[in-house]
DNA sequence: CTGTAGGTATACAGGTCTGTGAAGTCAATT
DNA sequence: AATTGACTTCACAGACCTGTATACCTACAG
């Protein structure tokens, strides 16, 4: 029992100082190379305490990548919600995020990072980076359908493009250090996005 | 002494298989999952006969990462070599690349896996990653320049632009496990390079 | 007053990690 | 005949790994 199925605010004060600091360790040195007497001793905390509360190392990558996941999904949706109505400037909206996202990290997307050091598909950590990706990418889609574009290979098509380009801006960014990359790559969907739809500006509600 | 400066073909049969098996193994499962241990009994050799060879783990790691690097930048070459003349389709040879090169992998991209793996930025192998996508990226902004486009910002934002479709390209197909991500990706590396260059078709020879 | 939750401290089991040391074998070159 | 290069076997150092066990402390709720 213990952890994995609420994962919510219902944290001990100590469980809640052991994630902060396994995230920050896990995300800036890699999950692997991050030992669980590290993030003990560095919480402040004994290793007993942290095997109550979350069980296994395993466990404790899970709960990290899903707070992550849950700060990041939660990051796009706030600026979905703040955005103007205009639809093709709401299908930017993941790529206007990213700056803040990212920082000045140089370390890239913790989800793809995890995704390199956990190669056993049953991992319950690489799922969830699996599944951020999936949310992303159907994100994509569900805003190009909002913004007018038939249902249909296009769309498919067009949403893949749009991640691709998204976390390759990322890639960009942290390895070869381009600082224009998010902003490149932003050009790069509004002009993939203007140039694909029917209706070039879109303005009407669809012709549904 | 040793390894390191010449990392030519000048490899005894023992450091051969070595190689071999620390690539494969490296780019399966992990950098820092797969130990000196493992790879020496893989190898059918022994710890001292890699420690003789490679003088380090983190050497072996630099030899395994700079063979794949070679061996990419062979590939593409050797693809631009027997490229038709055509500037725009010579732009999307690094696309064209993708699908052989990535072959069945679920695993993506080893530089980019990598990096991640090696958060230290004075890693001999976090250095080689980082000059593979260097690498790419100066080949796009050069095969730009051959298609006539201007020098200037359009030439640099387009090659980033590009570089990010690819990286991004193998992630959507490792991760989201989409089959078409390299497809989608090169239609539009195409849409984005002859929509910005100049002569639409770029025919004739450039201005100069 | 008696549990229970959330801790603490310490020790340890059983393993794996990178890396080295000492001594020796075998084949090819010089 | 001597040397060198490639390699083996075995042992070991010293650190680090995940995970558990024993025992104790404190605050609070029924």
């Amino acid at each position: 029992m213990s952890t994995g199925t609420h994962s919510e605010q219902s944290l001990t004060p100590g469980a809640r100082r052991i994630l902060d600091v396994a995230s920050e360790l896990f995300y800036w040195r890699g999950i692997n190379a991050v030992g669980v007497d590290t993030i003990a001793a560095e919480s402040g905390v004994t290793k007993r305490t942290l095997y109550d509360r979350f069980g296994s190392k395993d466990n404790l990558v899970a709960a990290y990548l899903n707070a992550r996941d849950r700060r990041w999904r939660d990051t796009v949706t706030a600026r979905l919600r703040d955005a103007p109505p205009d639809p093709v400037a709401r299908v930017l909206v993941p790529f206007d995020a990213l700056p803040e996202w990212l920082a000045p990290s140089t370390r890239g997307c913790g989800f793809s990072n995890a995704f390199a050091e956990l190669p056993d598909a049953d991992h319950p950590g690489r799922r969830i980076a699996v599944a951020e990706k999936t949310w992303l990418r159907a994100l994509f889609r569900d805003l190009l359908t909002e913004a007018g574009a038939a249902d249909g290979n296009d769309v498919e098509a067009l949403a893949t493009q749009l991640l691709s380009l998204h976390e390759g801006a990322i890639i960009s960014y942290a390895v070869v250090n381009d600082d224009s990359a998010v902003a490149a790559a932003r050009a790069a969907a509004k002009m993939l996005v203007t140039g694909t739809l029917p209706g070039h500006l879109a303005d009407q509600p669809s012709s549904r």
